[in-house]
DNA sequence: GCTGGAGTAATTTTT
DNA sequence: TTACTCCAGC
């Protein structure tokens, strides 16, 4: 075997003289192990068998993972295609790459199997599509056309859209493909919470509409993978025999799904290391299991187990702070983070009167920041839910603080996009139904639902695609002669859009379908404010093409890889849910909005209980954990939920953390506001004393009354789920209602049941018609039939 | 077929 | 408060 140094000596630059592979070449365990602890040597050189490492925040966890490929390949255990590797995103994916590359030369080239698990599963189809029935051109659906598709569906079995919308179809269908569920696998009795019993038949003909359409969607791409291995051992025995080493990133991330995946390649060889992080397991709700890290030695017996707890990013009153909070979950499997950096300076609690004081404050505290010279991007404000960041941005705005929202909807999610996006791939796969669709009216051609639905018709008829009945539509006389004319133009755009593919660059080709189409002039004739950035984001779109082979290379990137590299490095405050802050780090991090129902969200409270609450914990020991320097917690004690201003409590996170290490910060305003007088915390001396007080906590009760209007709100949704902070004892509130088991799981189904009686602040009484999850469709004594949140319900006799 | 006003509901988000 | 969906009226 050619040993990677070969390699890299003949045809690619080392990273730097002497590096790695050169001495790996002449010492076997030199080199790339140098700078690592004990503990990720540990995780690096323990190749064989499973290992799990439970990698805290900070810990080097990427380090291990790209060292430990570094080290099978430099000892020649395997070649870079012998691996596979597995990250969540894309992004996690391309940062291993680089740091491969990096670590042993260009060798990432030579890592076909790095990638996520929808990139890989995806490339794994495209090779065996026949045996799924599909061919290997299928396309990706995105979760506009899923949704499009599921309405198609729901109509087609003659139910009501409106009370069954697609939109929930496809949740149900996504968190059944996440556990790994087929159609036939569904229990009945899930299957039939959706429109009456017919949920199980509707994903039936979804999956069918999906073969004819040779499409798949995001689920299916594992679910898929797990069907082809499983019909076919042959095939999984030669991938058993071509991937010796199998490396998963945020392994607590998995879903039930992946999991499957994982055990069904890592069956042959049982080379399977898993990096994670319990403490970091922040999307439950979204189908991941932490249950599936939590027990992974019973999974995979004999399996190592590396605790990495060095943390090599934040300062010890951070770190200290961070682990007391965590330490209170029960469901984890233990890690004590610790530091050798300074102590620094202690985690700050400010309390503010109200979110516009809480952004003025951070303004402030920003500005001076500035003022002494530190770095705007090494500064993030991480809040709990988006629609905290506005206020924040307004304060910004008014001071002329640069700043930059990280999340939101993503380049190629923006409707532009894909429009465009549609018409390539119309051009590009005429069968694309979906595609076709989306565009026929865009810009408006006055090709309205009617005109759809005899495409349609025909289509199904004569068994061709939309853009193939609409050739033949237009030769008939079906049409009245406006749209006859319209969609004649456009089908002979097509055709010439088709021909030209052939020989144009794919760039130049894009430009011309949008300039032809009337697209770019329906932006251009737009005279809304985002019209000019959507232009912008049409050329970008264009320029980004180039850097592809060809058109369907392009189609496939997007269709996986949903963001794109803005390369924005000016100098800006990072503003993020706390979700989106998961991996990165900065010097100084303000995390607004620790407050109850808020932060503990009272939603993921009475969704998922105790399990919630758990992994709200987690999500708070995940913002903390960002900060290397300085750590900044807020609360306001009034809000203002959906137009409505709330009083709210401190968090009861705000309790948990170490007085030692913490420091409560009186705010500075003494000036009265809507007549409740100056901040009650004006006169707080030191963390967790002066709050106690009765005074405090009359204070408190009287802001609560006063601030309580009686919407529909978390803070006034009843005696439900209220916490038993020390701050918030003695306020009128019923008992801390913690339901459920640690494993309750956020998509299981809600605490109601049809027929239950409930209550609701705005409709009364009523009885559940149906339940989706934490959705219920509630028959209202007075107000009739409603969807509500199951939070904003009561149970009632 | 299109548009604008009323009605309605309200985490977190990747692929 | 705001963002989205739906339907009436053009």
């Amino acid at each position: 075997m050619r040993t990677l140094s070969d390699h890299n000596a003949t045809s690619a630059p080392l990273p730097r003289p002497g590096g790695l592979a050169a001495r790996a070449a002449a010492a076997p365990a030199a080199g790339y192990l140098a700078g690592l602890n004990p503990e990720q040597r540990l995780a690096v050189e323990a190749t064989d068998g499973p290992v799990l490492v439970l990698a805290g925040a900070g810990t080097g966890k990427t380090r291990v993972l790209t060292t430990r490929i570094a080290h099978l390949i430099a000892t020649n255990r395997a070649y870079p295609s012998q691996i596979l590797s597995v990250t969540f995103t894309n992004k996690a994916a391309r940062e291993m790459k680089e740091r491969i590359a990096h670590l042993v030369g260009s060798v990432a080239e030579g890592m076909p199997w790095l990638g996520t698990f929808h990139s890989i599963s995806a490339k794994l189809l495209r090779r065996h599509a026949e045996l799924l029935g599909l061919r290997s051109d299928f396309t990706i659906l995105d979760t506009d056309d899923q949704i499009r598709l599921m309405k198609q569906v729901i109509a087609a079995a003659d139910i009501d859209e409106k009370r069954w919308p697609g939109r929930m179809l496809a949740g149900f269908i996504d968190s059944w493909k996440n556990r790994g569920l087929a159609p036939k696998d569904v229990p009945p009795g899930e299957a039939a919470v959706f429109a009456n019993g017919k949920g199980g038949a509707l994903y039936h003909a979804y999956q069918e509409r999906l073969k004819t359409l040779n499409a798949v969607d995001f689920g299916d791409l594992l679910l898929h993978c797990l069907t082809l291995f499983r019909d076919n051992p042959d095939v999984l025995a030669t991938y058993h025999e071509r991937f010796r080493y199998i490396l998963v990133d945020e392994y607590q991330d998995t879903n039930t799904a992946q999991y499957l995946w994982l055990r069904l390649l890592a069956q042959g060889r049982r080379n399977i290391a898993c990096v994670g992080d319990d403490d970091q397991s922040i999307y439950g709700w979204r189908g991941a299991e932490v249950d599936n890290i939590l027990r992974f030695e019973h999974d995979f017996p004999g399996a190592t187990v590396v605790r990495l707890e060095r943390n090599y990013r934040s300062t010890g009153h951070i770190l200290a702070t961070a682990s007391k909070l965590i330490a209170r979950n029960e469901g984890r499997l233990g890690k004590t983070l610790r530091t050798e950096d300074v102590e620094g300076e202690k985690v700050t609690i400010t309390g503010a009167w109200d979110s516009q004081e809480e952004a003025r404050l951070i303004g402030d505290e920003i500005e001076s920041l500035q003022r002494n010279g530190h770095n705007l991007s090494e500064i993030a404000i991480l809040v709990r839910i988006s629609a905290q960041m506005r206020e924040i941005e307004d304060r910004f705005v008014h001071l002329g603080l640069p700043y930059r929202v990280i999340g939101g909807p993503r380049f190629y999610e923006r409707a532009e996009i894909r429009d465009a996006m549609a018409y390539l791939r119309c051009v590009v796969s005429p069968t694309d139904d979906l595609a076709f669709e989306r565009i026929v009216n865009v810009p408006k051609r006055g090709l309205g639902d009617a005109t759809i639905q005899i495409l349609h018709n025909h289509a199904r008829a004569s068994q061709v695609s939309l853009l193939q009945s609409a050739r033949m539509v237009v030769e008939s006389d079906e049409l009245k002669p406006k749209a006859r004319t319209a969609l004649r133009e456009l089908v002979e755009a097509f055709g010439r859009w088709s021909a030209r593919a052939e020989h144009m660059p794919q760039g130049e080709l894009a430009e011309l379908v949008l300039e032809e189409a009337g697209y770019t002039e329906m932006w251009q004739k737009d005279r809304s404010a985002d019209a000019a950035g959507r232009l912008e984001n049409l050329k970008e779109l264009v320029r980004s093409l180039d850097e592809f082979p060809d058109l369907p290379a392009f189609l496939e990137h997007v269709s996986l890889v949903m963001d794109a590299d803005s390369g924005e490095t000016a100098e800006r405050v990072s503003i993020m849910t706390l979700h989106g802050a998961k991996g990165l780090e900065f010097d100084t991090v303000f995390l607004p909005g620790w407050e109850e129902g808020l932060f503990p969200n009272q939603r993921a409270l009475d969704e998922s209980g105790r399990a919630g609450l758990e992994e709200e914990r987690r999500l708070a020991h995940v913002g903390l954990t960002r900060a290397r320097k300085r750590l900044k917690l807020y609360f306001a004690s009034n809000r203002r939920i959906h137009g409505l201003w709330q009083s709210s409590l401190p968090s009861r996170f705000i309790d948990e953390l170490p007085e030692e290490h913490v420091e409560v910060v009186q705010a500075a305003s003494n000036y009265s506001q809507g007549g409740y007088g100056a901040s009650r915390f004006d006169r707080m001396e030191s963390f967790g004393s002066s709050y106690n007080t009765p005074g405090w906590q009359r204070a408190q009760e009287n802001k609560a009354k006063a601030g309580s209007g009686g919407g529909s709100g978390f803070s006034d949704s009843g005696g439900r789920g209220f916490g038993q902070s020390s701050f918030g004892a003695g306020r009128q509130r019923g008992p801390m209602l913690i339901e459920g088991e640690l494993t309750a799981k956020s998509t299981g189904s809600s605490a109601y049941d049809p027929g239950a009686r409930v209550f609701h602040v705005k409709f009364g009484p009523g009885s559940v018609a149906s339940v989706d999850g934490n959705k219920l469709t509630v028959d209202f004594d007075k107000a009739g039939r409603k969807m509500v949140l199951d939070s904003f319900v009561q149970k009632a006799g």
